[in-house]
DNA sequence: TCTTGACTTAGAGTTAACTTTAAGTAATAA
DNA sequence: TTATTACTTAAAGTTAACTCTAAGTCAAGA
């Protein structure tokens, strides 16, 4: 069976060996096989595993939750519940991420067109399409 | 002209008046101005540039680098230019974040679908489907 | 055999963005 | 007049997620 070094894994995942024993550290990983002497060898459900923690962290999810994640799958059936849940809590989580980034996209589309037409006049003083404004929030008002 | 104290921005911002003197400090609103007394007066237009604050916020922009736009903008039309190109730059982030979030939304969904299969089985453990893997992989392989 | 590089551990340090504390001032309500 | 509330400042503390340091082990190549 293929297995991967922890600095193998480090550079498939894009992170530091260290961080990845941070994660162990932290029990994220109570799974990980060791060598005699005690090295960690990654197998490929190790591997497939790990995709799913960094999912849950790219949702926002906090390590320590993460780590509660991890003891439910380590408990088996009885948990199934718990893990749903969670998952919809997550993807509820996600939605709600997307809908302000999309807020947040509007405001600097607009924004960029704003500069677009002050950088073609030269100036951010025009009268047509603004004025009253103070220095700092020009372009933040329609 | 309509003012507002200290906890009115703070509360129409969903944030304490704490957290506001603590941008003030940091650089991010150098435009406020003081009663005689030396309390906080926000003007209409300081409450739109807190808001391309929060948008720039929101967009995952370190209060520092927020605190560069500011400057920007007092130096006026020289820093046009700079001003644009960094609106463009955030549009390219919370493209990229948006991008991200839509991968992780994938792994999510499917998730809650190997979550809902098997609590209708009872079950992780459905050969059937899917089997090989470890407790803590399981549902992330395909 | 010696050196090099990758690994191990425990624990201290870093950074961002608050958050709280301490000590005090000023205006307003009872 | 006294108490309350909102405000002020400077500075220390908190939290998450690393990130680094120190001290040491182990296997492979010159």
């Amino acid at each position: 069976m293929k297995t991967y070094s922890i600095s193998e894994v480090a550079e498939y995942f894009d992170m530091t060996p260290h961080t990845l024993r941070y994660y162990d550290k932290e029990g994220l990983m109570p799974f990980i096989e060791r060598t005699s002497s005690g090295k960690r060898v990654f197998k490929e459900s190790d591997m497939e595993a790990l995709k799913v923690i960094e999912c849950l962290k790219s949702s926002g999810m906090p390590i320590k939750e993460i780590k509660h994640f991890i003891e439910w799958c380590s408990e088996g059936d009885s948990t199934l519940q718990q893990r749903y849940d969670m998952f919809l809590e997550r993807k509820a989580s996600v939605e709600a991420q997307m809908e302000e980034l999309k807020k947040t996209m509007e405001v600097i589309e607009h924004k960029c067109l704003y500069y677009k037409t002050a950088l073609d006049s030269g100036t951010e003083d025009v009268p047509l399409i603004r004025n009253g404004l103070s220095k700092y929030s020009k372009g933040g008002a329609d």
